[in-house]
DNA sequence: CCACTATGAATGAACGTTCATTTATAGATT
DNA sequence: AATCTATAAATGAACGTTCATTCATAGTGG
């Protein structure tokens, strides 16, 4: 017997695999609770149905993001080797890390992504989630325009035309991994920010 | 009675609306039949099984996409006042287009893009939709650098950001329309352009 | 001994599909 | 023109399956 949060990481990580493999429509408690090794009685005993699990597991998959990226872009003291340049250098190399870019996340985020205009609770969680990325990565660009002096730079503007940038990348990545490698998503997306800040990017 | 393309286009328009409404995964036969004002079974008369009425629905999306886009970027005799510079902008026009960008046929999207990593058929026909798109996208943007004699420019670099760019506005005017209007994404998407291509947009 | 965790057979609702039947249309026959 | 016949279109009740959820039962730890 194992305590309540252990289950619940045990019983979302197995419906990550599951919509990654399966697809959203096609995961059932069965498939969840057999993939996790565990009961069908056990996801309604911790997550009341099965509409709950599946938004708890969109809220661990956004968290988990947005925990990497505010690690990134939240200035802290004591790191005092942290230049605007490598925080935008750090911010491309976790967008399309391994981590980031494995096939089971990106599927889960999709999934989700195309039921949400269906469902407002996915709605809700997934644009609080670009939100936070948006406002995030604005701060950035505003003070490497500060910084750099660069004239007719709109941050709102780049910010967004960035952040979509790496969402299609992602789709990209998904949908045609063999026409789009990981590699080459990476130099695409380092070109937008060498356009945008050319003194802030080798 | 009417004839079978009829019938076929009315429950594919009504599957699509259904899509948009309820999402993929609660979309029924019954609410398809009973949006299209027919009855339970004409459906299998005319798609035999669900996943073919999925299937063909999707072709049928992907192809109006297709055909507006190749209606651009194929060159016609007998459209003599036609340049590259307006054929870029034609381009500009038609992703952010109300017909293209309206609500329903987005979440019809990307509700089999979400699906697509688990359905071999959605897949194929997504990427293959995607691959012209970025074919032609790709020779128009070579054109115009040997055109403008535009140094250093990869037309397969520029051509996959600025089509991943395209996809991320998709999603966001999807997801969250309230943070970005139509308007703006275009903004976004000419800055792009403007950035890659500066003699040939105003 | 009590509260909590876990099981999996049972349940009933909802789903895709089938098919006997009905309705509509077009061509042939008188 | 009227009637008959053949073919296709359309219907919706019925069927078997699958699903989420429930719950009686068993196991576990303090």
């Amino acid at each position: 017997m194992r305590s309540r949060s252990e289950r619940r990481l045990q019983l979302i990580d197995a419906t990550i695999r599951c919509i990654a493999q399966h697809g959203l429509s096609a995961t059932t408690m069965q498939l969840v609770t057999r993939e996790a090794g565990l009961s069908l009685g056990i996801a309604n005993l911790h997550f009341q149905s099965k509409e709950n699990l599946l938004a708890e597991t969109l809220r661990h998959v956004t968290q988990e993001y947005n925990d990497g990226l505010l690690a990134i872009l939240t200035p802290e003291s004591g790191r005092s080797e942290e230049t605007l340049a490598s925080s935008l250098e750090s911010l491309l190399d976790f967008q399309l890390s391994h981590g980031v870019t494995q096939r089971q996340k990106m599927a889960v985020w999709f999934a989700y992504y195309g039921e949400a205009s269906a469902r407002p609770i996915y709605q809700k969680i997934c644009s609080s989630s670009d939100r936070l990325s948006m406002q995030k990565v604005e701060e950035l660009f505003a003070a490497i325009i500060r910084e750099g002096e660069y004239q007719e730079r709109d941050p709102q503007q780049l910010a967004t035309g960035y952040l979509a940038l790496i969402d299609g990348l992602w789709l990209s990545l998904l949908v045609a991994p063999r026409v789009l490698s990981k590699a080459r998503g990476k130099d695409v997306a380092r070109a937008y920010l060498q356009q945008a800040f050319p003194r802030h990017l080798s």
